[in-house]
DNA sequence: TCATGGTTACAAAAATGTGCGTAATTTACG
DNA sequence: CGTAAATTACGCACATTTTTGTAACCATGA
């Protein structure tokens, strides 16, 4: 999804949005402050390429705030600025809404077995 | 985005509104009924391969239902399922959000110039 | 020398576009 | 009447584009 087509907020905001890790990151960092062995940690199928990437995004789109610490060893850490934390409720609404759609299905091999 | 790494339902979610298409799909069948030529009209850069592919995604997950017609000529009519409505306001929310974020300078050369 | 948080180039994988073929039915032509 | 053409909504194979992974390298400071 490198350009818009159509000039429309819906596909302006899934630019940002769109793809396995921004979603997932802003939630990780609705958390609180973390750095970005932290997010390593949070999400170890994440390559440190990919969370630079999807990181700067982030940054671009106003919704994280990156601070570099000087001293050792060396601090970057991660927040949501006031837009990204206006964000977070309209994500976990998605994933609450899906829960009702996918019914109970979610997690089939992880489902409570009753055992009488 | 071909498998889920998180076990959580944000990632899911993701996983079939991910792209310039869904979205806009279903912010289009919010209209009402469509059939295959009226979404290749509302959208006119898909293709029609992406289109049949998106459009049996939402299907699966739920969000649209698709009704093929006997007659000719041939006809397929999609609308968006009760739940695929209740994800509208959702995505319509995400819209908001972002023309906030993006504090008014979307759209830069369509803004309305005061000619008092 | 080690730790953190990167960058960059190259390669692999995934997503998407292109063009052709198909099915069912109706209409048009000679 | 027989047959060819048109319409809609696809499916499929192959090619191209885009995304992502991998591995190597860099800077800072203890």
């Amino acid at each position: 999804m490198k350009e818009l087509v159509s000039r429309c907020p819906i596909e302006e905001v899934m630019q940002v949005l769109s793809g396995r890790w921004p979603t997932l990151l802003i939630y990780y960092l609705s958390d609180g402050t973390k750095r970005f062995s932290d997010l390593q940690r949070d999400n170890p199928t994440i390559s440190h390429k990919m969370l630079t990437l999807e990181l700067r995004k982030l940054e671009d789109a106003g919704i994280v705030q990156r601070t570099d610490f000087d001293g050792y060893p060396r601090r970057v850490e991660y927040d949501l600025t006031p837009a990204g934390l206006r964000l977070v409720p309209l994500i976990d609404a998605l994933g609450d809404w899906w829960e009702g759609v996918s019914g109970g299905d979610v997690l089939p091999d992880v489902v409570t077995v009753r055992t009488t």
